[in-house]
Order: structure tokens, then C-alpha cells, then sequence
DNA sequence: GCGTTTTAGTTAGCAAGCGAACGAACCTTC
DNA sequence: GAAGGTTCGTTCGCTTGCTAACTAAAACGC
């Protein structure tokens, strides 16, 4: 790390490069601080996602998401979304139902055990959040708000255009050449 | 630290955190967007990592890591890297050896294969974070640098201070009273 | 009505992160 | 030198994310 400050923009060879090396140790500790976090409560991050969003839904009077709306809200992949809402149903702390019109479909709502830990956790929400942001004043919270929204924009559609495309080289057991699989198409990166 | 009784912000919606619900979701999405680009090259963003790493360490002219060095830089835990390290390895993309001296400690370095795929992945690198972060000007990516390195110097501790205490509730089968047994030393989040 | 395609969700299998528990080597202290 | 503790690394078992492959139901096409 360490590079003086002073002359950073003109003389720190690549802005753009740290950036995204710093975001991605941010995302491990991240993780690092919500996991013993929501412990507390005996659910995970990806759990509290999961809660969080039916308690939304549930006080917006919304009807209960099926399993591919909350796969779309959370950012993940169907399976995911089996595996997680799977593990809070066995906690007891939602539940599925088969609404009546689509018979693949499964819709998802909180039990009151569910509710009970939401209202728990959101309890001591704004104080956890408050103290995980604390290393930056109210206006410079407004400003990365306002940089991770740009980031998103931009990077999702990115995200969204890798869906169909570029599984890309076997490594694991290739032998000294194994990287050239990558071979024809291999300006995926375009322009 | 929390000091500021700013309750200005009560009424609005929030920046503290929206910004946490935007990084979260950041973090998502940059994970989907690394995996493919990595795959390109038969490594995975964490493999990646640790190459990185190393790769760095031998044009320093430093001496070969340890295994607990690569943990500290990369901010993972032992057993992530072992398991890292470990596939790697099986790539044959790099190599443990038993230096002289303690003999219970493995040191990690490239092989040429390794060396390979760095280059390969430089070589690209700069144009591919160019695209990531294209959402951003210039003075807007130093901006969120300088952000990301506060927040990081902030959550920093507050991760290491996890790591001692709280393991907290068992919910998995945990009856209806599951969540209490946090008692005792239910102020973690001190002051 | 029947065949095809699309969509919803699951399953299997892999990588990466973790904590807990452990063996082996090292260090400290008597 | 032996006892006790610390440190390094591994293994086990778990969650969460993914892809690929699959089933079942719905929707479309004719």
C-alpha cells in the first residue's frame, strides 16, 4: 500500500486498479463483520437477505414473492435461493405454499417465529449499520452511496451479459498448454 | 468514534444504510462479473489472489511467503488457504516447500506455469478494469478509492475484534426460545 | 388435441469462506 | 531435559455461491 497521498492522483500509476483490489478486500471483511453479526441471531447474511425481503413485501402488503422474484430482488441464481429458503424453512422461520394458480410455482411468507427475528435484528439495525459506517461522515456516506450507484448501473448490465456466455478454459487437470482453450473467440473483452 | 447525535438523517431514507444494502449488492455483482473473467484464464478470483500475490513478492525480490503470510495478506484464514493453495498446487500453477529453518511452516512460490498465467492475466488486466470501472471519471474512481481505503481502515479492526468472541445463538434446531441464549453479554456492540 | 418450447424449481457437484478440533513442531519455563 | 503453551498447517463439516442437468407444469403452434 502505503503511497503518499500528496501527489496521489498524478503519481499512483492506476486509480481504477486499486480501486477495484481495496473493493475487493472490502467485500471479505464485510463479510467478516455481518457474519458474526446476524449469528447473534442464529441466521446468516444470505438468510438475513432473504427475511428481510419477505418482512418488505409483507408490510408493503404485498403478496408473497415466489422463489425466482426473491432469486431476482437478492441477485442470486435459482439454486441458491433453493438452498437458503430450504434452510430457513427447516428453521421454522418461513414457510412455502402452493398458490393456487401456478402449480411449479412456490410462494414464500414469514412464520411468526420469522417475524420475531426480524423485529430482533431490526431492532438493533440502525446501531450496527451506524457503527460499520461510522469511518466515514454523513456527507462522504452520501457520496459512496452515490458511487456504488453509479457502480451498479454500470456493472450489472456487464454481470447480466457474461449470463450466456464464455465457460472458458479446464484447468483442472490440463496439462502444460491448458490455457490456449481460451483460443478463437478470445476477445470476449470487445471494445 | 459514533459520536455524531446527527439526526438529521432519521427522517430521510437512510444513507448509512442504503450504502451497506448497496455494497452488499456491489459485492455480488462484482463476484459474478470476476468468476467468468478469471475462468477465461483457468483460475478462479481467488486463485487469482494468490498468484498476484506471490507474483508481487518475487518481483519485490522478497523471500517466498508462508502460508499465514498469504492469510494476512489475502485477509482469509488458514483453512481458506490451504484449500487455495492446495488447488493451485494440484494445477500445478505453484509449489510448497520446506524451507530450512521452522519446520512446521510450508513456503509458497510460482512455478514457470504460474508465471505464465500471471503474465497472461496482466496482460489483460489493466483493459478489463478499465471496463469495470468505466461508471466512474477519473476523479470519481480516486474519490471512491479514497472512501474504500476509510472504510477499510475502519472495518479493519472491528473485523479482528470479531474474531475472539460471539459465536452466538444455534438456531439450526433451536426450539422456540433459540435466540436468547445470547444473553450475558448481550452489549457486543458496546458503545 | 398433440408436440415443442419456455419457465419454475430442484438436484448434483464444485469452489471458497468460515469455526472447531487436531498433530506436529517450536518456544518457555522450570 | 521434561512440561506446558504457542504457532503452523491440515482436516472436518457447514453455508453460500455457481453451472449443468434434470423434472414438471404451463404456454405456444399447428
Amino acid at each position: 500500500m502505503a503511497r503518499h497521498p500528496h501527489r496521489a492522483t498524478s503519481s499512483s500509476p492506476r486509480p481504477a486498479e486499486a480501486a477495484f483490489r481495496e473493493f475487493w478486500r472490502v467485500t471479505g471483511l464485510l463479510r467478516r463483520v455481518a457474519e458474526p453479526h446476524f449469528a447473534r441471531f442464529g441466521i446468516s447474511p444470505a438468510q438475513w437477505g432473504v427475511l428481510r425481503a419477505l418482512s418488505r413485501r409483507e408490510s408493503a402488503g404485498d403478496a408473497p414473492p415466489r422463489l425466482t422474484d426473491l432469486g431476482s430482488l437478492l441477485l442470486v441464481r435459482p439454486p441458491t435461493v433453493t438452498g437458503v429458503v430450504g434452510r430457513l424453512e427447516r428453521m421454522g422461520l418461513l414457510a412455502r405454499t402452493t398458490p393456487g394458480g401456478d402449480q411449479r410455482s412456490r410462494c414464500v411468507c414469514l412464520t411468526d417465529e420469522g417475524r420475531r427475528v426480524v423485529k430482533q435484528v431490526l431492532a438493533r439495525h440502525p446501531r450496527w449499520i451506524g457503527q460499520l459506517m461510522a469511518g466515514l461522515t454523513a456527507p462522504e456516506q452520501a457520496e459512496f452511496l452515490r458511487l456504488l450507484r453509479r457502480m451498479i448501473a454500470h456493472v450489472e448490465p456487464l454481470a447480466e451479459r457474461m449470463d450466456g456466455q464464455g465457460p472458458a478454459a479446464d484447468r483442472t487437470r490440463a496439462g502444460p498448454g491448458g490455457v490456449k482453450k481460451t483460443g478463437g473467440g478470445v476477445d470476449v473483452t470487445s471494445a
